[in-house]
DNA sequence: GTCTATACTTCGATAGAC
DNA sequence: GTCTATCGAAGTATAGAC
């Protein structure tokens, strides 16, 4: 095999302390805050074993991101390919600390551009089998996919989704039950249960 | 009158070209680029004067988000008392400029705590204004309000709105010509034109 | 693999000349 | 009001002992 000597220990205990201490960290207090002291004393660790394993910030950043980025899609899939998809897939959308760590990568994007297209990539990932599965699903319930277009509903939820989760980080709510009980209506319409 | 001798030079040129200049690098770079030094770069004077004029950053960012707050609730407000006021309610939610701001600002609440009270704040003053207007809105096109629930609609046109935006940051659009369509679609059939 | 030690940069902030 | 000069803290990163 070729492609298996890039870096150094890709599975190693350590490794995955720093990993876990950086996403802590991001959710808490914000991807400025992840710095390599920060990581380092996180992990229970000194700053130079973070640049042992990776060379870069950035890199660090990068693996968090793909790392997390995989379990999600993954995540998304099954969600997608259970008995009520639709209501699986909202769940995965309002689950907080995925949901924050996201808006957390989509800021870090803003202000690191070697780490936008990488996210950028599995966005569109992410979006392209979200909406293959809501084709069907629409399809399946005997709906006008131009009444219920899988790309707009794509978008739609996941933005309300995030919006939710971005509001309540701040700790503002008005309207958020109003917002949730209306989504659900859309949702039970479009995938009745039973 | 008590309340004018709080901080140095309230109305300055130099002061507001600080301000612009913060808003410029936290629009293009992220929060996390608006330090001292690159804000007063930008301005075009040197780092100590940002110092003179907000003794901490945190002075600076609050100044900047309560004068983008205080212009943000005007400008809705005149949307929202406008001819099509849904419509053009709308239209300031996808203004790029603005809500990549306030996104930005978003995620400086989660990294610097004592900002976060001043937005959750503006916040659920933005939103109640929106509901009340949203109120007058479905009532006069007498719709009912348990189909149309003003918070509901409020919270939810307001995140797809951002999504949008934060979507389009990255270069990720696959969905969003489908997204607007529906949301316009909705829109002009709560708010007929003509 | 993990550490100590250190180099170099950038940060926020202050003192004091002008 | 604006600057120069400077401080101490914190940032990324590297060299080298163990």
């Amino acid at each position: 095999m070729i492609a298996s000597q890039r870096s150094k220990a890709r599975d190693s205990k350590t490794r995955d302390m720093l990993i876990d201490a950086t996403i802590r960290i991001m959710v808490d207090e914000g991807y400025a805050a992840a710095t390599s002291r920060r990581v380092a004393t996180a992990a229970g660790v000194k700053p130079a074993l973070v640049h042992y394993y990776f060379p870069t910030m950035d890199e660090l950043y990068l693996d968090v991101f793909r790392r997390g980025a995989a379990a999600y899609l993954e995540r998304q899939q099954r969600a997608l390919a259970s008995d009520l998809p639709l209501h699986a897939f909202w769940e995965t959308l309002t689950e907080p600390k995925d949901t924050r760590l996201l808006l957390e990568f989509m800021g870090l994007a803003n202000h690191r551009k070697d780490i936008r297209a990488e996210i950028a990539a599995w966005s569109d990932r992410w979006r392209e089998r979200q909406i293959t599965a809501l084709d069907f699903i629409v399809r399946r319930h005997d709906l006008d996919t131009s009444d219920f277009p899988p790309g707009a509903i794509a978008v739609i939820i996941a933005a309300i989704g995030r919006g939710l989760i971005l509001e309540q980080a701040l700790g503002a709510t008005v309207g958020h039950d109003e917002a949730i009980a209306l989504v659900n209506r859309f949702i039970d319409r479009l995938e009745p249960p039973d």
